[in-house]
DNA sequence: TCCATTCGCAACTATTTGGTTGCAAATATA
DNA sequence: TATATTTGCAACCAAATAGTTGCGAATGGA
């Protein structure tokens, strides 16, 4: 459990993408997140160290709590990357490739 | 590389997310795709393969060349998933939070 | 001070992942 | 027909992942 820590892989793991839409109506606590799983407390706070990793999450220490919040500008990563996707493929050229596939097959 | 086959695990990949960018430009066949990567053709080939098990990407058989097209439906359950977390961020109540959280202490 | 609670960390396990190589099937070309 | 090209599939491997249990540290209340 150590590499490739990025939002991509933050929203890989269904749990994960749970615990994200939990936060991002309330901040919350280990435990207080654990009672919404049937997996373990620890199990969760596995997922809340990735999370933090890829700063999707922000912990906040209050005493012997700590409440965790949404990174909101981590988030707006995957927006934008969604973005770029759209921007190409509302620019594929599936006209000229096939022009290109012709020009190919007389080439040949 | 079995389970748990959806467009969040698709995109976990930077590879795979590479790949979608290629064929959001134009749709290619495995070996065009591969040029553009530094690992083999078949690890090239088991990235498709997963993508065609999301349903991320459609395969076309022309003779013996497989030509991949994005599936844009699918991508689109990505814009989903981020406009409904959007949402809950919007109707998130730090304020109403806060006042529960004051009451619990004074209830202690 | 003592005890319960909250939590992270370490160790361990089974499964999944991303990659490799080798091979066979199908198609195109000579 | 013989040969080269494109591709998927199977077997294998090292590393990462998701989960478990057990423990110890820090905090807060009695």
């Amino acid at each position: 459990m150590e590499s490739r820590r990025d939002v991509f892989q933050a929203i890989a793991d269904p749990t994960r993408r749970a615990i994200i839409m939990l936060l991002a109506v309330n901040a919350m606590t280990p435990n207080a997140l654990a009672e919404h799983f049937d997996s373990s407390r620890q199990a969760v706070s596995k997922h809340l160290q990735i999370l933090t990793e890829c700063e999707v999450v922000t912990p906040e220490y209050k005493g012997r709590e700590i409440v965790y919040h949404i990174n909101n500008p981590k988030m707006k990563e995957i927006e934008k990357w969604l973005e770029e996707f759209k921007l190409l493929m509302s620019r594929r050229f599936d006209q000229l490739d096939h022009v290109l596939n012709e020009l190919q097959n007389r080439k040949k």
